[in-house]
DNA sequence: TATTGTTATACTCTATAACTATA
DNA sequence: TATAGTTATAGAGTATAACAATA
């Protein structure tokens, strides 16, 4: 357990780093804004999924997920293809360009990173993508079920019993 | 120099790093959204100052700035005196409600990320910290004037000369 | 009756451009 | 003429709720 000024700084970093998520944005092609580049690269890192585990993947609602899968399966980067199990759902597989696609964004990112953290070393940058993992994980059911936080009264005794 | 490996890695970690803020925005006062709390934090951290200065800090155009700012001053959370040394600009500053919820949002994230990061040492969110403040910092000036990307023939060399 | 996915609606954040007032 | 700030407009991302089709 940290200290309380560790979780604020924290806090404002994490406030903080839209900006280089922005920054990573401007990079992007302009046929394809970031809701679609994260459905491409997550089909070509996991394979074949249904929408309900893309939503999952991209932690965000399906009804968003299905947006974003609507823009690439118009750009046929994607195809959905019905589930032969279950006819509600459909399977979404990347098409020979969507690959190329994958291929494109994968490079201008890794132009984008070299760029601006050249004078980075590999460790500091496995370590950032390490912690950042984790902290993914720590949060990760945040959208579950009893994501709810407790009230002000509550956790704020020092030591649970 | 890290290895084009990492980068992607850190690239995907970026990119679905938006889950965990979107957790801490969910944690927000409802009168307050993310973009209002980011100019209270802001102002309690650095003190008094223009709206340029702020803009600058938020890493955002004035014109969001704005925005943001004529809605916490609608709250009465912040005054905007005339700069008697520039007729042009506006001093911000925090009220003593506006710093009583600064308060409130201090809390609330350190609440919040005990929650989660409950497992975390010390040592980790310090380091994660770091290096996230570094991040921003590499990326810096992104928004400034040349901050356009070399296209993909360019830099692609190795060693410049 | 429950689940998968889509669509309609609304809200927040952001950027560009046009504009006002002042330097 | 240039700069500080505001406002109008537009675009992207997200969530909730209502809906259709299927399990």
């Amino acid at each position: 357990m940290a200290a309380q000024r560790q979780y604020e700084e924290l806090a404002r970093q994490l406030s903080a780093i839209g900006a280089v998520k922005r920054g990573l944005g401007r990079g992007l092609p302009a046929d394809c804004p970031s809701g679609s580049a994260a459905v491409l690269v997550l089909l070509a890192r996991h394979g074949e999924m249904r929408m309900s585990r893309l939503a999952e993947l991209l932690a965000v609602d399906m009804s968003v997920t299905s947006r974003h899968v609507a823009h690439v399966a118009e750009k046929e980067w994607i195809h959905r293809d019905p589930d032969p199990a279950d006819k509600r759902s459909r399977i979404l597989r990347l098409t020979p360009e969507g690959k190329a696609k994958v291929a494109e964004l994968t490079d201008l990112s890794i132009r984008t990173l070299t760029h601006y953290l050249h004078d980075w070393t590999d460790d500091e940058v496995v370590q950032l993508s390490t912690l950042l993992a984790r902290l993914r994980d720590s949060f990760g059911d945040c959208r579950a079920a009893s994501a709810r936080l407790p009230h002000p009264a509550e956790e704020t005794t020092r030591t649970p019993a």
